[in-house]
DNA sequence: CGCTTGCTTCTACAACTGTAGTAGACTATA
DNA sequence: TATAGTCTACTACAGTTGTAGAAGCAAGCG
């Protein structure tokens, strides 16, 4: 079934907005959009028009206004995602990545000895 | 300079076979590309030319055959494409990406145990 | 009832991608 | 020198993506 579904950028920001709060009207998206994120009421309509017609998302109707629901799941969505990431980018290996992981600002020095640690006795 | 750099799925083939031997020929990218990737030479030219006039290649020529050596880095090409996933994917938060990796098949037992550590003493 | 508002469906259109084919130039070869 | 092989530079062309405008229809308002 629909698992290998590959989402564009502007895609991504749509259904993160869904899976935010659904099920949603295509106002309602608009409002949990980023702040930086201003498209016009119709690029959105269009981007979910798109992503009905790839079943990542149901269209039902109440009244004359469309109520959107995801149908693809977020974690489903965000392994294939990742995966697809790791393959390419990182050509198949974890370690590189979690690498850049380590490299990360957020993390506590706690967290990046156990990084370090759980790479080293990797090799 | 030129970091922000956007590369298609193709593209990643062809720079990750450049990355792995350069500088290259055409005919030696060709040959580094994985096994299951068969592409027209001509192909293999048009990303290329592409990826030259994007200066993520540079290109000189050898009388009359063309070279190739990257000019974007690895690690740059791939923190930035790990940095566009977190934020696009995660929504900027590296946890619920870590939550993956710990699904993964590949880890070790013991490595598994120090991410799950990594994890919860976070919150 | 005509106007404003809000929502819908269609249509648009350029840039980017995937994937080549073609024709011209040069070279080694029979 | 005619022929085959190998490059290169151009051209092609459909599908995807980003981003939206236009026009049509229903409901509330004055």
């Amino acid at each position: 079934m629909g698992e290998n579904m590959k989402l564009s950028d502007s895609e991504w920001q749509v259904m993160n907005a869904l899976w935010r709060k659904h099920p949603a009207t295509a106002r309602e998206i608009e409002q949990n959009l980023p702040e930086n994120t201003k498209w016009a009421y119709t690029t959105i309509k269009t981007l979910l028009a798109r992503l009905v017609s790839k079943k990542a998302v149901a269209e039902s109707k109440n009244g004359n206004t469309s109520v959107y629901e995801p149908l693809l799941e977020k974690k489903q969505a965000r392994k294939s995602a990742f995966r697809t990431m790791i393959n390419q980018v990182f050509e198949g290996a974890l370690e590189p990545m979690l690498g850049l992981v380590a490299e990360e600002k957020k993390l506590s020095e706690q967290q990046r000895r156990l990084l370090k640690e759980l790479l080293d006795n990797e090799e």
